[in-house]
DNA sequence: ATTCAGATTGCAACCGGTTGCAAAAATTGT
DNA sequence: ACAATTTTTGCAACCGGTTGCAATCTGAAT
């Protein structure tokens, strides 16, 4: 078994106390026994067990990462992202892969039992009753890529997405379409909504447009690809506003398929900016959400959680911009 | 604060034991005081702390997660079957991304801080020594995606990456290619290395082919979009076996950059068949590694480590298959 | 040399569980 | 009904740390 405290303190002469505030910032500890308890750490090879300390200080810098977005390219950013964040916080990521066959509930008991300090949902895809269950148990929680309210239940970090529907509209009506689709992510989905209604919000408000509706079964290639594949069947539009990049890509290649190209046939936006959407090969006209943004604040917003558990609940909302690529005629 | 044993055991009206034991199983409890404590646990709503309990048994069930592959697409599906199998296991992973910045010896420590119980590498591109540092700390690992080597220092799980190579070449070979190219990966990676050697061997046997060889800087698209590049500005190959999917997918696009295409003007086999490689725009002839087995082989195996310590180091071994898309030319 | 505040130290109790052991209770056999 | 087993139970010590408190030590001031 590994080295424990009291071996240190009998090599070094000292009380275990003496170890243990050591290794305590804060605590008061002379130069000198602080050397004599270094000195025998090192000769020994010993590291304090952040794991029983939690038991007494109550913190154990455990930090629950769950998604359910295993299957989305961007989501590897956004754990990269995250896992580097939280480790430069001196906090520890216990990833959930939160599944269909998962229940909820287990997940949820797991992280009680591993006492987590705070939780992030990373996802827009969940509900925000699934983050509220944390709230609900004590946990601070912080919902990231979660829907934005202006009295949220929980603490949301993200973008607004009403917003960025209206974003796509102008841009697809500022260069001139006037048969124009909106090819959204799964209908349940908050994301999918919001992004829905800010879209027809504008799109309601413009003179002589054509607007058709439609979605695929999941943010993913071949929902995308499918989701395009019918469209191009029917009379298509003349531009689409793609749920987000992965599902764009995914109509990108549908289109492709048929012959046609983007932007000359058809134009397609997008949504996230993911690193894909810049390769040469795709060139990927989008909107981008400031992902960096949105993993420090979440990050910034749990600690600050659990500083201070009752702290109201708050959503910290992040503009987007449209990244001007190859699929989309010009100006 | 969360609910304890002993309020428990105040409620139930029975000793802390009992309760205790009511947990755990194989432990010795009647039915009746079971139930009793049933009872009261789920009136105060609790449930027992792990971190507390693996004080004295000694065992955490917490699997660090290493892997410094955060941009390869490949490795989000990677990290979706770890957690799931991981979990379905009653495992958790304490995820860990280690970046060109983070010391490797800073996640070591930590890693003992937490007293994981067992350690997963998952990166081709880390060396062995990596996954060796563990081992000397006592801590059971295994080195996913690792280097294969028959006498092993830690546990590997993996393909022979020499056997993948030779199969692009005959693959090649077969195609009747003449002028073939290994556009590897990092020079220094171990995964390029026993690629090259295994391509190398059979380019070796075949008469009157000619073979050029380069390497790209990193496994990403970039990476192989500008060593493709460069190739189609000397002379190039008539097909090339690139690094891995990803790699293959930024040369395509150099390919088609150029007014090239693939099969018809150079051929490209890839490696990993991740998920990207059917899509239809990119339909990448590739080499496919067995993922889920590999995954699962290794959770197999670090719990087999976990039960006895100084289990001899093992390697095991998949075997690759080439999948045919389009982006050779047929047989 | 004496006094006193501040810094350092060790003791002992505690965090939330587990477990060996012996006593108590339940079961079995006769 | 009684002895011999087997099961169940609680006590108390322990896992590896932290921390309030009182005791001791230090150095500056008088």
């Amino acid at each position: 078994m590994a080295v424990t405290l009291k071996e240190v303190a009998e090599r070094a002469g000292v009380s275990r106390s003496a170890v243990s505030r050591t290794y305590t910032d804060g605590a008061s500890v002379s130069p000198k026994t602080r050397k004599k308890v270094e000195k025998a750490a090192k000769e020994l090879g010993y590291s304090p067990n952040a794991l029983a300390s939690s038991l007494t200080t109550g913190r154990t810098k455990l930090i629950g990462l769950i998604s359910n977005n295993f299957h989305n390219p961007l989501f590897l950013e956004v754990f990269d992202l995250f896992t580097r964040r939280l480790q430069e916080k001196g906090l520890r990521p216990l990833l959930v892969n939160l599944t269909d066959e998962t229940d909820p509930e287990n997940s949820l008991r797991m992280l009680k039992q591993y006492s987590v300090d705070g939780v992030i949902v990373a996802s827009s895809t969940l509900s925000p009753e699934f983050a509220k269950a944390f709230h609900d148990a004590k946990i601070p929680v912080v919902h990231s890529f979660g829907r934005f309210a202006s009295a949220p239940d929980v603490h949301v970090v993200g973008v607004d997405n009403v917003e960025c529907g209206r974003m796509a509209a102008r841009t697809l009506l500022a260069r001139g379409y006037k048969h124009i689709g909106f090819l959204g992510g799964p209908k349940g989905a908050t994301s999918t909504v919001d992004r829905r209604a800010g879209f027809m919000e504008v799109m309601g408000q413009a003179k002589g447009i054509k607007v058709k509706e439609s979605n695929a079964a999941a943010y993913s290639f071949e929902a995308g690809r499918t989701a395009m594949l019918k469209e191009l069947k029917g009379t298509h539009a003349e531009a689409y506003f793609c749920g987000d990049d992965v599902m764009s890509i995914g109509a990108l290649s549908a289109i492709n398929s048929s012959g046609l190209s983007a932007p000359k046939d058809i134009g397609i936006i997008g949504l996230n900016d993911m690193e894909m959407a810049k390769w040469e090969n795709i060139d990927l006209t989008t909107i981008r959400q400031p992902i960096k943004q949105i993993v420090d604040s979440s990050v910034e917003l749990v600690m600050a959680a659990l500083e201070d558990s009752n702290r109201h609940p708050e959503a910290r909302l992040f503009s987007c911009q449209v990244i001007e690529r190859g699929t989309l005629r010009p100006l």
